[in-house]
DNA sequence: AGCGTTACTGTGCACGTTCACAGAAGCTTC
DNA sequence: GAAGCTTCTGTGAACGTGCACAGTAACGCT
């Protein structure tokens, strides 16, 4: 009844322990005869390693920490999750390593994380969504397992590596191209200030506009559709001419679209509504989102892969930047 | 540099290593003396518990593995996944158990889940979006850590304890109120047949409308957007005099206003339109949409806490059902 | 023949914890 | 004052693995 460990396997074989080991562990030194007798009795005993005691050893537990710092009400209304998630997982577990998931929403959520990962229980982190000013960064610091984030950390550019979309094109795509349907009075409605998200999409937006990008003409978000509904509302009473307005979202370009519907502007006829992700909802509103798609696996699969370098030894590794498409539907 | 282990903790506290273990685990021999002197050592120290040890002579490993069925292309276009994995870090974390994820698309994953349970490296398990006949079931089977799953398992509902929303009740809740609006051409759009959702709603369906819901009226989707849109041009085409069609999923919803839009039907006045789950799509269409909801939370809440009573030795535990709710919006 | 190199194998120890056990000290009871 | 609780403490063994090391055999080279 009890589990096989490698010393059956070693007798099953009639070798030592240190052989299956060594076969185990990819050492070269093994020879041919040896080589299927182990991996016969392991098929045959059913043996699989011991990770805790292997750990116990090595100093090394096999498993990498993604950490979410959303609050805890909005956790995964971004689409983009998924995909990270998706991708962490595949190429995680070819390197047999496995993802463990944690919450830092709140104080004692950040506790648990930073004596998780310092107390050793994890070879690597992989931060989302953390914002600016995020104690855990500092929290986690130096000494501990190597972090990477999967968009930029604000504030901490230099000291987390990490792999995103490039924002500020995005936003300059969107922007120039209401320019150049000859859109005159441009809004925008940005993210929360402290995200890159938030703050470099609007960069995008003044880069293009200059001077034109008044205060008059933004409002802020916080991501959700209810704060794109409110934002527009609020642009619509600040400055009714408005005749285009990009969102930093497509789930608030949804929003923006309900107010747009709710004042009778007609879109894109009277105004022209950006969205930016490129996410199922862009589909789903009426008409479909003009939007900009960022490439979400290679993201992912590049934020991985910079996780992947440190804990092979790689002392630094530089930010990856990826380009970003303009998709053009039906709302500009 | 070293990390504290319990003997440094111990020597620091004037105790001995056993006092120090009785301690961290809760047993209630130690006198309020050592209890303080250790509790002090513990923050000097900076001590975290090294789990891989723990684990080696408990023979639990402390975590539990989320194994998500889907095939992977269309991963996580279901939102119910974040409430759940939300609910289940956050309770997991209570009882000091962290939460793995593992992928369990194909052949190949599958196996290497097995492998991963039976090999002792999870303390239980949580089954999500577990298709009909998935060899899964079988190859974890008993004899391995407990099973759970959030939402049935077809096939299984007497092995594999579960929460799950009264998928009846909410098809026949959406489908009395077409009825009691006077609607007489009632369609419904179901999800895949292999899964509780597509089964029991269609169910409900029929247990209202009796022999009215004929085969003509009915068309199988696969959750996606682009599916329900086929399918209700499928239905088009099949009965145009169709006045009602209840969709088995939001999104799929929002693929079916689609192509009643691109018909030429009204919605809600030609065609009223009832969707399934309440998610952030039914209010980003237009018009928004009239669904049922699902207690995502609570289904998520005892999924776990099924769970946890078979961690703590419960032979057996009953599946529990919760009521769905309808939600009035435009679209009926 | 002697020596170095390559290919391979077995053994003892350490990793940090829990648990069973033995035992000490203080109290109550006969 | 002996015996029996209760409360608390320390100690040795065990969990299953990787790694350093020692050792063997075969081979090529001088």
């Amino acid at each position: 009844m009890k589990r096989p460990t490698i010393h059956d396997v070693a007798a099953a074989a009639g070798v030592s322990r240190g052989t299956v080991s060594r076969l185990l562990n990819g050492d070269k030194y093994v020879s041919p005869a040896a080589r299927v007798a182990i991996e016969r009795a392991i098929s045959e005993t059913g043996y699989v390693v011991n990770r805790a005691a292997r750990s116990l050893v090595t100093q090394r537990t096999g498993s990498v920490a993604m950490v979410l710092s959303e609050p805890h009400e909005k956790l995964f209304e971004d689409p983009n999750y998924s995909t990270l998630i998706r991708v962490a997982i595949r190429m995680l577990a070819e390197r047999d390593l496995s993802l463990v998931m944690m919450l830092a929403g709140d104080e004692g959520d950040r506790e648990r994380v930073v004596r998780y990962v310092r107390g050793g229980h994890a070879d690597g982190v992989l931060l989302v969504s953390t914002h600016a000013g995020d104690p855990l960064v500092e929290a986690l610091g130096s000494g501990g397992p190597p972090a990477v984030s999967c968009g930029a950390v604000i504030g901490h550019e230099n000291v987390i590596p990490y792999a995103a979309a490039d924002e500020r094109l995005g936003a300059r795509q969107m922007t120039e191209y209401f320019v150049a349907q000859g859109r005159k009075r441009i809004a925008m409605i940005t993210g929360p200030m402290d995200t890159p998200g938030g703050i470099q999409r609007l960069e995008g937006f003044a880069e293009v506009l200059g001077r034109k990008a008044t205060s008059k003409l933004i409002a802020h978000g916080d991501w959700t559709q209810a704060s794109g509904e409110r934002a527009m509302t609020e642009l619509l009473e600040r400055a009714p001419d408005i005749d285009a307005v990009f969102v930093a979202s497509d789930l608030m370009a949804a929003g923006a679209l309900a107010a747009l519907r709710a004042a009778g502007r007609r879109v894109p006829d009277d105004v022209a509504v950006g969205g930016f992700d490129d996410s199922s909802v862009a589909l789903s509103t009426h008409p479909p989102l003009t939007t900009i798609r960022q490439p979400l696996a290679e993201m992912a699969q590049e934020t991985i892969r910079l996780l992947l370098a440190l804990l092979d030894g790689a002392k630094h590794v530089d930010p990856v930047i990826l380009p970003t498409e303009l998709v053009i539907r039906e709302s500009a």
